[in-house]
RNA sequence: UGGGGAGUCGUCCAACGGCAGGACGGCAGACUCUGGAUCUGCUUAUAGGGGUUCGAAUCCUCUCUCCCCAGCCA
């Protein structure tokens, strides 16, 4: 058992738990906590976070809470709680009966407010947003304490409970912490604790008129619910000092604040803001759109939650911002399906081929294997005929240079099939495009092997046109042409570098008839093409899929190599 | 001209005074009815200068570079 500990990933905030653990701090308890705003949609760096907190209570007997952090209600809504909670499930956690939402603690955080205040650590201040950010001062100098600030405590209890009443506007008036105006840390100038918003709240409604600022109501609520550390992003790290001033001041059960390197991943973004610029901009179809690295788009694409939690168990936990390559995603979504996915035969841009020496009406059924990795998998039938499609890119008039697939004149294997050799290319007078290929079959080589042994350099993949299921098949790529979000012109942006061919659409592809059972969500591999996954545009009619991830092209980087030469 | 953090292969993470290691990527090869998968090999790194030490990525010191902070957002 203890063996299960120390081969789980281990990093830095791990180290901390288990010396924690070791010296007794929290009692031998470990409660860490997701504690996600509802105002959008996650994203795989929350992955990072989720698999970060509830993995740690998972590694050390230890409970991981989810908690909505909902202390600002024009921006919150239902409507995120729930994809919340659907993400953080199919994600595969589960925060079994600790659910809470920072509202929930309303009245104590307003009980807390009030002891700051009969402390004299608190005051309300009239200074409007402007003068409050003036007064605060600039970074590399001291701000100016408010002319409110030594206002008698009875003032202050009176004027704090008139702002709980509604008695003011919004902007008129703000609780703030009393500490050190001259501080080199901003977040020390006198923070504000308390705002006036005569806002509905998705929870409370119209209890309340004033809601805690972040600094307030994020320790306060750690506190409340006992937990011991409390994980979070480095741009938090200089308000580190105020979530232990708060505390300290009530004195209360304190936890730590831990501050981990977020998630960016190449050739994406990562933030609500440029999200919402997205879809906004319809550069994308939604915040689920299977390009964008959301939870719902991910899924929406393909991706297995094992193969998230797997890639956000590779990529580490430290302390200095970094890039994670998309390939390491790709990799693990490619292993994942590697083992799972079954195996199909879909063209995608389809070439007609005739085999000229087939009879007219024959059909016959062929076994394939559904999965080379997992025999377990079966077999199925493929129907086979004289008129059939293999993919446009299999063929070349003019084979380059180690291109060893179809040709004039040259064998290749269709797969699970025969040999066959192409003896005619026929094309449209007009365009000059091939439209049909004339084949030989040969009739010893059925399923696939040579009685006499000759070797074929190529296997295609191919679909028996009679029995063909239209399908249309989107292909994505990345979202942005270069890695680096920011690497753009002067006084550009993101925007900028959208990759315009982000998403081909396919409408005319050719799969094998069992592909007309698929449902939304299904994975196939379509063979030497790449994952796939049936989306819920898909009609009985007309499947949709998805292309999760392209298989590895050995071929596409030879001849990419040609033609950079 | 403030405060807080961070600098290790192309990328991400490790090494906690004792041979700089793993993964992904890349390259080469083996194998293959998927140019897939699998297997093998190779490639490349301690930001810089001083110091302490038998020994430094690790400790000290100076310098350089990068990131975050001036919401009544989180």
């Amino acid at each position: 058992m203890t063996g299960q500990v120390s081969e789980r990933p281990t990093d830095f905030i791990r180290e901390i738990v288990r010396e924690d653990l070791k010296t007794g701090k929290y009692g031998g308890r470990v409660n860490t906590r997701f504690p996600p705003e509802p105002n959008g949609y996650l994203h795989i760096g929350h992955a990072k976070s989720i698999c970060l907190n509830f993995g740690i209570a998972r590694d050390f007997n230890g409970l991981c809470n989810l908690r909505f952090d909902d202390t600002n209600p024009t921006k919150e809504e239902v409507e995120y709680v729930e994809s919340i909670k659907e993400d953080v499930r199919w994600l595969g956690f589960d925060w079994q009966e600790r659910m809470y939402y920072a509202s929930d603690y309303f009245s104590v955080m307003y009980d807390y407010a009030v002891q700051l205040i009969r402390m004299g650590k608190a005051y309300v201040c009239d200074l409007s947003p402007d003068e409050t950010r003036q007064y605060r001062g600039p970074l590399t100098g001291p701000g100016k304490e408010s002319p409110y600030r030594s206002r008698s405590v009875e003032e202050n209890l009176d004027l704090f409970e008139r702002m709980r009443a509604g008695e003011f506007p919004e902007g008129a008036c703000t609780l703030r912490a009393k500490i050190d105006m001259a501080s080199g840390n901003i977040n020390m100038r006198d923070p504000v604790i308390y705002r006036i918003l005569h806002a509905e709240h998705h929870r409370t409604g119209n209890k309340w008129r004033i809601y805690p600022m972040y600094d307030f109501a994020h320790c306060v609520s750690d506190s409340i619910e006992k937990i011991t550390h409390s994980i979070c992003t480095l741009e938090f790290e200089d308000h580190r000092p105020l979530y232990d001033w708060f505390l300290d001041q009530l004195n209360v059960y304190h936890p730590q604040q831990i501050e981990f390197a977020r998630l960016n991943l190449s050739y994406t973004v990562m933030s609500k803001r440029k999200f919402l610029q997205l879809v906004d901009g319809g550069h994308v179809r939604g915040w689920d759109d299977p390009r964008m690295p959301t939870i719902s788009g991910l899924r929406r694409r393909g991706y297995t939650p094992g193969s998230i939690r797997n890639f956000c168990d590779r990529i580490g936990v430290a302390k200095r911002d970094s890039v994670v390559d998309m390939a390491l995603l790709e990799y693990c979504i490619r292993e994942d399906l590697n083992k799972r996915a079954p195996r199909v035969m879909a063209v995608l841009r389809p070439l007609k081929v005739v085999l000229i020496n087939y009879p007219e009406d024959q059909t016959e059924e062929l076994d394939a294997v559904n999965n080379p990795e997992d025999p377990g998998m079966g077999t199925r039938r493929v129907p086979f005929s004289r008129v059939l499609y293999i993919e446009r890119e299999d063929f070349r008039e003019d084979p380059p240079k180690q291109f060893y697939r179809l040709a004039p004149g040259r064998e290749v294997r269709l797969r699970y099939a025969y040999y066959i050799t192409c003896v005619k290319a026929l094309r449209d007078e007009k365009s000059g495009e091939i439209t049909e290929l004339h084949c030989t079959y040969d009739p010893a080589t059925r399923g696939g092997d040579s009685p006499d042994g000759r070797k074929v350099k190529a296997t295609l993949h191919w679909v028996s046109a009679a029995h063909a299921v239209e399908a249309e098949a989107r292909m994505y790529n990345y979202l942005l042409l270069k890695a680096d979000p920011d690497d753009v012109e002067e006084g550009k942006d993101f925007k900028s570098i959208i990759n315009p061919d982000s998403l081909e659409i396919l409408s005319s592809c050719k799969g094998e008839p069992c592909l007309a059972d698929a449902k939304p969500g299904d994975r196939y591999q379509f063979e030497r093409l790449g994952y796939f996954c049936a989306d819920p545009d898909s009609s009985a009619e007309r499947p949709v899929f998805n292309r999760i991830v392209t298989l590895k092209d050995t071929w596409a980087k030879v001849e990419k190599a040609q033609k950079g030469k």
